[in-house]
DNA sequence: TATGAATGAGGGTTCATTCAT
DNA sequence: AATGAATGAACCCTCATTCAT
């Protein structure tokens, strides 16, 4: 199970407390996804992010060492909104059928929710440097982890027929198709709601799961 | 077939020769396509496209009006490969699977071509403005429409059994996933040669298109 | 009569037809007077001048030396509408106080009519390098020296009553009151049509030259 | 006395302290008010204008917008010189004739002390944009109107025999002939020395406003 | 820890003028 | 004489980051 390592970007700071590092970030955060989603990571003056976090930008700047800190900060807590929301369903004790369309149901619903945030993530991730950005992606490895996990356990008890090849390319569609309903909501729900896009895509699932 | 209509984004210009316009824009878009995909788009200066490209700076700007038209001019161009790759497999006359099973696999091999353009083409499209950015999604719309084309004509033949709803999904999806190649061609290539992964992925298609 | 003499500042031309070029500068002149009271001196381009005259940009550059240059030829031109109204009057034979009456009013008339240029024309003389703008105030001069001369006939005739020390100051106030109508029309008209108030004027400067 | 209101115009700066702002604006105006004369607006570079103020452009960009707010920065500035002198003979307590002829006066006197500000000014008014000229073009009423009524005043207690139609007429002529011996000081002086036209100028008004 | 003024290199774009055709 | 593409210096303004208070 060896995987590449790679060390988590540490986003450092002049402040010693950490619980006021942490609510200070969480107000800086509140505002960059905002405004980043608003304008763009490019476009955003980190003063506009102190303004709206009601912070000086010279405080902001003891919490970060950089704009692009705040960009990372940004990405990692929208993430955490999407692992955590399918995190959440795998709790519950089901047949691997229904868990993996929970979590498929469970992760479309989140995007939808916070697809402008979604958006901004995937978009701005390429502003990133090195250290950042292969930090984020192991954070989406996870995800991925997670979905194959649930596709391997229903290969093990004999409900799902796949290609054990396949299982981390499949892991891998359901994510970034996911990721896709944030980018073309506009134009999928002209044929789709929510919750009939959601259907479809299981349906086409569970035909790759069942492939015999 | 009515499709809501979107005006292409023309790039002006205060050159009146069109022959020389079609020369000068190449040597633009050939030096910004390997700068862009070196350092970004905003990373890039304009004086660095244009010192590149062997031209003054106040030339290109003559061809082009902004640096944001140099963009979209790249995206169009990169765009231009893939779908001339894309159509060039079309004209033979094969049975329904072959002829998909040709274009997927056309499609991956130019994405793994030009897979640094395809990233760039991708990530940077968010600094499109509003209307160069529409012009530019509704050429990738031709591609996809190209793709649902050919699975409809394997539906009417009888060949696929797909679900007439899921058609335009599998279609993007095989687009998406072509994207993917190129961004994440540095994990995948773990696991996969470019062409093993194609085998895979037609795999799993078939099992799409010959649901029952 | 000795005067400072100063040179006639002479535009330049590289062409040898006279008549084209005297046909050629009307053009000139007639599209830069538009765009150049619309936006001002610095805010045209020779270009837009050069579009709107039906003109190349290179054609124009033969006919003129300089952008200041196409200036200089605007002010002449105007100031010339401006001398041709007031001298158009003086070949009447009149006693003097009507003959500077109806100096007057063809002066405020002739203002009225082409006040958007005498305001550009003012405007902008400050844009005009030494030689250039001391030929033009020149040419002031002159319009000066016409109404000195009706004052003086005034006064040798015994009709007015003047200091001879203040008549110079009488003529250039006539002209600078002139102008003024072309700066404050905007103001001035909420109190008074053109007519009532060259009537109002013409009583003021009654009062002046009768003075006793 | 209902009159068309203008807002003022604001010029904006992102610092807070206002005596600093007061204290850094000086800093520029003054430097600005040297470059402009020389140089005039558009061939000064707001670098030099920096560099001058022995000041960095970014810093100086805090405390003003734009180089048009400069230039009205200045022109304000400029004006309240002229607006001080002319107020300040106000407060003694004389009749009606010595006092409009103290106020004009102190009008030459400081237009001849700033006469190069004060052609700057009128110059350069043109190139500041609509509400920013109208804001100044209201301060300039503000002279008038004190000129103003001092003349009423004068036809009140029955010492002036004046047309009330033509009061605000003299009182603006009053001013631009003021104005003029800015602009014209160079031709004006070889037949005057400051004080014998304001002599001169005075003897004129004394005719307006005795007019019977 | 908070504040906010200072820094200054750098970037996109313009445009008067030229010159080869 | 007419054309119009080429030139390139120069300009205004921005903004991430620092540091003295």
């Amino acid at each position: 199970m060896s995987r590449t390592h790679t060390e988590e970007y540490i986003v450092e700071t002049s402040v010693k407390d950490p619980e006021l590092v942490e609510k200070r970030r969480a107000e800086i955060i509140d505002a960059a996804v905002k405004v980043f989603s608003e304008k763009g990571y490019h476009a955003t003056t980190t003063k506009e992010i102190a303004d709206l976090a009601a912070m000086n930008v010279g405080t902001m700047f003891q919490y970060v060492k950089n704009k692009q800190d705040i960009l990372y900060l940004v990405c990692c807590h929208i993430h955490s909104l999407i692992e955590e929301a399918l995190f959440a369903v795998a709790v519950e004790d089901l047949d691997s059928m229904e868990m993996i369309s929970k979590s498929v149901a469970a992760l479309y619903r989140i995007v939808d929710q916070v697809s402008d945030y979604v958006v901004l993530m995937y978009q701005e991730t390429s502003s990133l440097d090195k250290a950042a950005r292969s930090s984020f992606l192991n954070r989406e490895q996870r995800l991925c982890n997670h979905l194959e996990n649930q596709i391997k356990k229903g290969i093990e008890s004999g409900v799902f027929k796949v290609d054990p090849e396949s299982v981390s390319l499949i892991a891998e569609d359901i994510l970034v198709q996911a990721q896709m309903w944030a980018f073309r909501r506009w134009s999928l729900s002209k044929k789709y709601t929510l919750e009939s896009y959601i259907t479809t895509r299981i349906q086409l699932l569970k035909t790759l799961l069942y492939q015999s």
